[in-house]
DNA sequence: TAGAATAAAAAGGATGGACTTAAAATGACA
DNA sequence: TGTCATTTTAAGTCCATCCTTTTTATTCTA
């Protein structure tokens, strides 16, 4: 495993391909490489088992694939609270060196530099920390409701219920997507949320409870 | 730079290359590699003039050479300081990581993390860390007979004397090598010296009085 | 001081990673 | 169904790294 492998493997992952297939076109230009670069790194990719491709379609991660993103997220993120907690570095400073260190880092290194951090959750920017073996950690889930004004979240769960899946698709409410908390009518309980589009959707008090959301960061 | 010439301009700092010509044999099997591939790395060197060469004998470090060996030793020491220290590694397991990471090391980096460590003169097997420039800290020079006993140093400097010299000569006493300070005789003064071969040599009082020396790390 | 032993240089490859361009194959969609 | 964008394949460049073998030069020693 090279630093320039890993980096392809990030850059899948980051381009959302532990869930969805990503085009070669995106990664080339992610890269700033042409597309053969990204189909000749494809196959190598494929002989390991750490993508799964369609072809003409694209690529996405396989379990094995989506363990090392993460685990790489894990270094390059605890690196990132040591540059800014230890070190001084301001948020916008962390990511150059840290991405470099996250390909020099041995397990034993990042596990003593997470104790030494007192196992942080979250990273400056508010990303989560994967856990050792690659897992995401549990997230908790819980309902709208609990959200307080100004904070940020992902829809992560919703009841399985027609009439109220309709009701969100009408409201443009899609599971996975981010929204900030702009306001709490204090007579109705109605939640107006924020999207990342910038758009404002109100939501009823009782659709509120079927959401269960958890934090996320802002960026 | 790639890691792997710095690897190599570190191999002919450790070998002795600040002062003296490494033959390309030594190289080789210093880095487990063939004698030809040592210079074919040679001349790439040389175009960069990190190193001199006379042909037949070997290469040694030109100043910039020196420049940049001492700056990645400064990287390894700085980073082995805080392995050992903030990360509880025992002192035998620090070279690994620290190799690793000192190519992985911007210069802001280093000099944060040397502020963190309150700028440590000497690394965990004592080794002193080069100045942020790559020259070395101004070593102190003291009389041999400033030495306590059971402490390691190296002799740095001796009296321009043409029988002082031959009395060393004759002692085994060289200019850069290292001894400990075993015993000191309580009526005459003499100093007994035990040297890296093991030999003791016993020292006269007026003598030590004439060898500087500094003091060393025992590796 | 003339070999013999040894070391270095030169020559010629081999490999693998990371790129490219150009042409052929494919899929999507109007 | 034909056009167009994208993907794949093919062919090849460049560079770093390493190798082995064959001179060539030096050094050691008898």
């Amino acid at each position: 495993m090279t630093p320039n492998k890993e980096n392809f493997i990030k850059a899948i992952y980051e381009l959302g391909g532990d869930d969805k297939i990503i085009s070669n076109k995106e990664l080339a230009q992610a890269l700033s490489i042409s597309a053969a670069s990204v189909t000749e790194m494809n196959t190598r990719l494929l002989k390991e088992d750490l993508i799964s491709h369609v072809p003409y379609r694209g690529v996405k991660l396989t379990p094995s694939g989506k363990c090392i993103a993460n685990r790489l997220i894990r270094k390059h993120r605890i690196w990132e609270v040591f540059l800014a907690e230890k070190l001084g570095y301001d948020w916008n400073e962390v990511h150059a060196d840290a991405d470099l260190l996250e390909h020099a880092s041995s397990d034993r290194l990042i596990e003593r530099l997470n104790d030494f951090l007192d196992k942080p959750t979250f990273d400056p920017h508010g990303g989560v920390i994967p856990n050792k073996d690659g897992s995401l950690p549990e997230t908790s889930k819980f309902p709208l409701t609990d959200i307080a004004i100004g904070e940020h979240f992902k829809v992560k769960e919703v009841d399985d219920d027609k009439d109220f899946l309709n009701y969100l698709r009408q409201k443009g409410i899609q599971l996975n997507h981010s929204y900030t908390l702009v306001a709490v009518d204090p007579f109705e309980s109605s939640l107006t949320l924020r999207s990342a589009d910038n758009s404002e959707k109100i939501i009823g008090q009782k659709a509120a409870l079927k959401i269960l959301v958890d934090y996320e960061s802002p960026a």
